[in-house]
DNA sequence: AATGAATGAGGATTCATTCAT
DNA sequence: AATGAATGAATCCTCATTCAT
């Protein structure tokens, strides 16, 4: 529209085509979430996002493609938290109790536990995605915690064990935590916050020396 | 066809209408795990059965009807883990670790945790199934595991606690390995049996006076 | 059963069958009338009729048979009124007269109202049964008009006139009231009865010389 | 494509709006005519329209919908006629015939009588269409005909009587033209043309003082 | 880049008809 | 003769995807 300035009309531009993307993504990981991927009409994720149908294609090949984007949007945060570990440097115990504290925190807050949820309700009929997954979520999450254990072994602050088993065990609440949180996000019967608490307790207090 | 003994006949015929059904079931829940509801055909469903399409309608009203009829034929096996709970006496940390090992079992290796990640999935599309088993499954499963650790605390055989939370962590790793074998089946990075064995240990452990 | 006497087994067994399809003829008119042709499940007559399913197919080859059926029932009562107005002696007018409230009366009151309403809205999907209609009832029909009304002109009693025009439109009205009562059954705004003695006064003085 | 005029565009883009949802109504209304309306494939509809089954789908909430629409569309013409006497002024003898004969040729050479015929024969399926028929076109066109009587009444042009039950009688036999036409098309034993010429005759005779 | 009308493949559901009992 | 469980063809409707504007 504005035809005079025309570099901060490419930069705003610029800035746009990745909100949009994002708004759309957004938007369909919300729906899919809600209602399931095959359930979700994209008419519907183009509403929520603001967008028309058509626009959809523009960003995104097809809705699987959608789908794929969504889940390659997690690997940065998986990313950055493992390289924040293996930077530590000091007493492990504390460290692994924040990391609990805060994976169930997220797993319940935030977008995380929608796309932990999503994988394993869709992830079987995707079997790219579900690879994806697999190697630069999963792996790399329960690795950043068998980590932690090792070194706690290691400095003799925790007791020798199965680290790897041990991995998995801390991990699988805070999976079912978001799970449950967006599954079922009416249920009252659990209160998951004082569970991630209870859990980071029990579980580093079991693995002290 | 025998005509000497008729006894049998109306015997294999009441048998053939439940198998029927529960045939049925079964191809549902197979194929609904695998791929989703909303994208798995009432025909494959019917196909899987061994029977035709139309006869799906003999039994249930609709593709949704039948979802449900899977998650009722949970509810029994849930109420005779309960009573039987009930009946225990004696020490409960035995019977608490072997509760654990037995429930984690199931969940991978039985339609418990196939019927679990199919609720997990779905159950947000469909609230009075999910209603259902929140008040049927979900619920009893809980109260089941804290009546054993209420017991325990009051026997002084555990540590005084919040037994509520408690259930809910000795619950949720169990529910995810389920979730886990079932969305993810081919994934080899997590061995849940060893996981469900260093649970009930661990957990149990942690509970002791 | 009782296989001690057979003869009154055998005629009992004929008024059965008789009964028998007379009652589901009747049960499918009631049906075809209210919900049309297409939209009546043979499931449905059954239960009105107190039969089952498999039942009617004894009776009539299918469902366009058991159609055809229910309008072949009502040639005999055309035909005995046809012989009944040919052996008429005297005037003609009260004929005429009292044949029109008559007709009138059993359009909206009797089955044959259903059936013309039934031929009406699907006889063009049925092309020989229309046939089998046109020729056995419709003509006919006009036709018994059509003769009183020659007589009356041959006796002077009524004027000359287009004799096959008049039976038509003599006709036309009380086909419309039986319509009109199976269609629009709740539609209050039309008192039948008095329309049909007021056309029968209308009609006939209109013709008298 | 003509850039030089650009109004014509946006017009041609309405009509052919327009049009899309007149083309279908007509392909339906032909259709459900001849088949009725349960027997009608609206994939056949489509095709009558030159258009693809979504797209009926556009412009109609669904089957039921696509009826109501055809009804809907009739009212217009109802209400200008009912202007057009309203506003009549002088002898009403010709008027009524006039009305008679314009009304017996639409019910046999326009839509008119293939809407009278569609809702004789699904209205009892369809409630509210029934409800919304009677509201505002078989009302309105029994008070048309009672208006026009009445006035003759009042001038002392006819003689009295009961003007609403001559209403309806004078409109029976023009509806049962309508239907007769649609449901019979290949009947040859009566000519409606003629048969709507000696009712005009015939009636308005019997009507006058 | 953005739109949304149009398409048509796909799937849930219904129901006439068959047939073993 | 009577039943009703089983079948599968038929049809309404949805929605991912395309494409002209």
């Amino acid at each position: 529209m504005s035809e005079i300035v025309s570099l901060p009309k490419a930069a705003i531009t610029e800035k746009d085509r990745s909100d949009r993307s994002a708004q759309i993504r957004r938007a369909a990981l919300k729906l899919f979430n809600e209602k399931g991927f095959s359930s979700t009409r994209l008419e519907d994720v183009a509403e929520e996002a603001g967008v028309s149908k058509g626009t959809i294609y523009l960003y995104f090949e097809n809705k699987e493609d959608l789908f794929f984007a969504i889940i390659r949007g997690v690997v940065p945060e998986v990313r950055n938290k493992q390289r924040e570990v293996a930077e530590h440097e000091g007493s492990v115990a504390p460290l692994l109790k924040s990391l609990i504290i805060e994976l169930g925190y997220k797993m319940v807050h935030t977008e995380l536990g929608a796309c932990v949820k999503l994988v394993a309700a869709e992830g079987r009929n995707f079997p790219e995605i579900a690879e994806y997954h697999k190697t630069h979520i999963a792996l790399p999450g329960i690795t950043t915690f068998k980590t932690i254990i090792d070194k706690g072994i290691a400095a003799k602050e925790f007791r020798p064990c199965d680290s790897e088993a041990l991995a998995s065990l801390v991990i699988l609440p805070l999976l079912m935590s978001g799970i449950w949180k967006n599954a079922l996000p009416t249920f009252s019967g659990m209160d998951l916050n004082k569970v991630a608490a209870m859990h980071a307790e029990h579980f580093v207090n079991g693995l002290l020396a």
